[in-house]
DNA sequence: AATTCGTGGGT
DNA sequence: TACCCAAGAAT
């Protein structure tokens, strides 16, 4: 098999067959590392479908790098609301600070500094030198891992084989057009190596697929069996006060959604709190309210456990207010606004069915 | 090495 | 419905 004539078959198709994508620059044009970077950020674990508006709407708002680096974190934040992983929105305006101020507004083009910005991995730092600077730098996505996996009939299962399929990635990597290369093998992943039913026969590949000459191309790459998602349960408090705003709460920092709005919660546990014990957790006394429980529960998803929430909902009344001692991090917030903050998916959900009650 | 970090599209 | 999965990073 030769290396070179493989890889320009790729190549080749990739000229055909690329795939057109907001933040991909056009023939002709130079890429700008700042569009890079932040599509890169964005496409973490995460789908290009849901990632097109989120893109759209930061590069409406902050064209440059710069203009981001002026934006605050709560600002960001909104911006990301709903896309998940909010690490990532925390490390993109740390990042965006950093190189404002330290590489004054120009990312560094060696791995070794890229690597070391916050939210800048592996992945990341090779994808931005070989997309944004065209150098020499191998991408090892989730698309890559399925195409080498294949390409070399590599049966030890993922994450063991990460090493194996490093190595295999560079070996095959071309001797220019290093940034078109990374983008085709992963549109390669995308739109023809599917995980469940990949297109051979419209494969670049398809004659040195060692998975398909033995037909087991279906069957890989082979992944470690995942541990089933727990269940954990809680009761959330739908606070009204008698202007109508509702009582939110700012998460700490780090952590699940962290920094993000929520609706005031007891713990999240594996067994649910009788109801008297669980108002305990609540921001007002028993004595103060009357709680009503809504008929329609809350379940979501996050991506190690399960959530199970119950809404109690009350009406605070006017001259019951001054007796509320709240911390800083809670706010009054118009229930009609609340999606113009920085809220994860989960407390847009809880809103919407606390509001139809 | 194994966990922790969200969410929604696709099947 | 219930899975799978996604242009991974940080710890």
């Amino acid at each position: 098999m030769s290396i070179k004539t493989d890889s320009e078959k790729l190549l080749n198709w990739y000229d055909k067959n690329g795939r057109d994508l907001p933040w991909r620059y056009k023939n002709g044009n130079k890429p700008d590392p700042y569009v890079v970077w932040l599509s890169e950020i964005m496409l973490q674990q995460t789908t290009v479908a849901v990632v097109k508006g989120y893109f759209s709407r930061f590069i409406n708002r902050w064209p440059t790098l710069f203009d981001l680096s002026k934006a605050s974190l709560d600002e960001v934040l909104q911006e990301w609301s709903g896309l998940g992983y909010y690490a990532r929105a925390r490390n993109l305006h740390k990042c965006a600070e950093i190189i404002s101020k330290k590489y004054l507004g120009k990312f560094p083009q060696n791995e070794r500094e890229l690597i070391q910005l916050p939210g800048v991995g592996e992945y990341t730092s090779a994808a931005i030198m070989s997309i944004a600077f065209n150098k020499k730098a191998t991408v090892v996505d989730s698309n890559v891992e399925r195409v080498i996996s294949r390409i070399f009939a590599i049966t030890e299962s993922l994450p063991s084989s990460k090493r194996v399929i490093r190595k295999k990635a560079q070996e095959i990597s071309p001797a220019n057009r290093f940034g078109d290369y990374s983008q085709a093998i992963m549109d390669l992943g995308s739109t023809i190596c599917l995980p469940k039913t990949p297109l051979c026969v419209e494969c670049p590949w398809e004659e040195i697929c060692q998975a398909r000459m033995k037909g087991i191309e279906k069957n890989l790459p082979v992944k470690k069996p995942k541990k089933p998602k727990p269940l954990r349960q809680g009761i959330c408090f739908w606070i009204i006060r008698h202007d109508g705003y509702v009582l939110l709460r700012k998460r700490q920092e780090k952590g699940l959604l962290g920094g993000m709005m929520e609706i005031p919660s007891t713990p999240w546990e594996k067994n649910i709190q009788t109801i008297d014990k669980a108002i305990e957790y609540s921001p007002l006394r028993l004595s103060m309210v009357n709680w009503s429980i809504l008929s329609d529960n809350v379940k979501h998803v996050f991506s190690h456990f399960n959530l199970l929430l119950i809404i109690a909902s009350a009406k605070i009344k006017r001259d019951k207010l001054e007796k509320l001692s709240l911390t800083e991090d809670f706010v009054w917030v118009n229930p009609n606004q609340i999606n113009q903050l920085a809220i994860p998916s989960l407390t847009k959900k809880i809103a919407r069915v606390a509001k139809r009650k």
